[in-house]
DNA sequence: GCATGGTTAAATGAAATGGTTTAAGTTTTA
DNA sequence: TAAAACTTAAACCATTTCATTTAACCATGC
């Protein structure tokens, strides 16, 4: 069975691995090779990745691009700029500060250092202010 | 080329629709027929699902499911037990009620008719707070 | 050096997906 | 009610995807 993208071997390799298995460890339990379960747990992440885009995509369907946040930005001088360019085109922002890093957070944990941005990050809004990062 | 799930040829047609035109008007654009974009857009909305879906499933890779807000529960009922269960589990929230009624309804608007669910929601959280919603 | 953990490339077969047509159905709405 | 809008089913073919094997390749740590 195959609800989502993910194919049910897909998944139990993710599965092992969040609970800390080497590919080795989980080729055995598998009965298949390492290589194997490297190249299925990379398919993994590269559906994961796809998954993430399309929904990006249905994001910049009905939200217009407001900026974009420079990698080495200060997450504070990043909200900053948010807010400067939701008022530039007149709409309010949902989130205050504090809500608004969370989101920006959570949206791609990764991306973030600390206070710093890591990659560049693409910010739309919609017309109720709702904020989507690319 | 397809950056994500889609392909172009359903990216075409829900911008289209997003337009508002209708799908014959869309077939003739495209020089197709209106039955071929009919099952291109149903294709299109089956991606979504699937890369909603994969999403969701990396959500209950490492969070823990919080409980199940049932369909025709009150919003404000709603956060009022997902801090209740959250705090059951000795896990503090990382978002106050406005936040949390704001991530509730983008994480899937359809789901929700004014102040009331219209059909059940999961609910996941990590151990630094953060909500997941399926 | 050599075991361990991870990655890569090439090849293969089975399964799925995508776009298309044709043709038969609904639902909506003017 | 009749036209317009939309949905569904069946069949076709080209392309892609998945899991798999084998064999080689880089690190790291002892």
């Amino acid at each position: 069975m195959k609800q989502g993208l993910l194919t049910d071997r897909q998944k139990e390799v993710l599965r092992f691995r969040k609970q800390g298995l080497t590919q080795q460890q989980i080729a055995d339990i598998i009965h298949t090779s390492k290589a194997n379960v490297c190249t299925i747990e990379k398919a993994a992440y590269e559906n994961i990745e796809k998954a993430k885009e399309t929904l990006e995509f249905l994001y910049t369907l009905d939200a217009t691009h407001l900026c974009t946040i420079r990698s080495g930005t200060d997450l504070f001088d990043a909200i900053g700029e948010i807010y400067a360019e939701a008022e530039k085109i007149h709409i309010k922002v949902r989130y205050d500060s504090i809500g608004l890093i969370n989101r920006l957070k959570e949206s791609n944990p990764e991306r973030f250092k600390g206070r710093f941005v890591r990659d560049d990050v693409e910010v739309y809004i919609t017309e109720e202010g709702d904020l989507c990062f690319g």
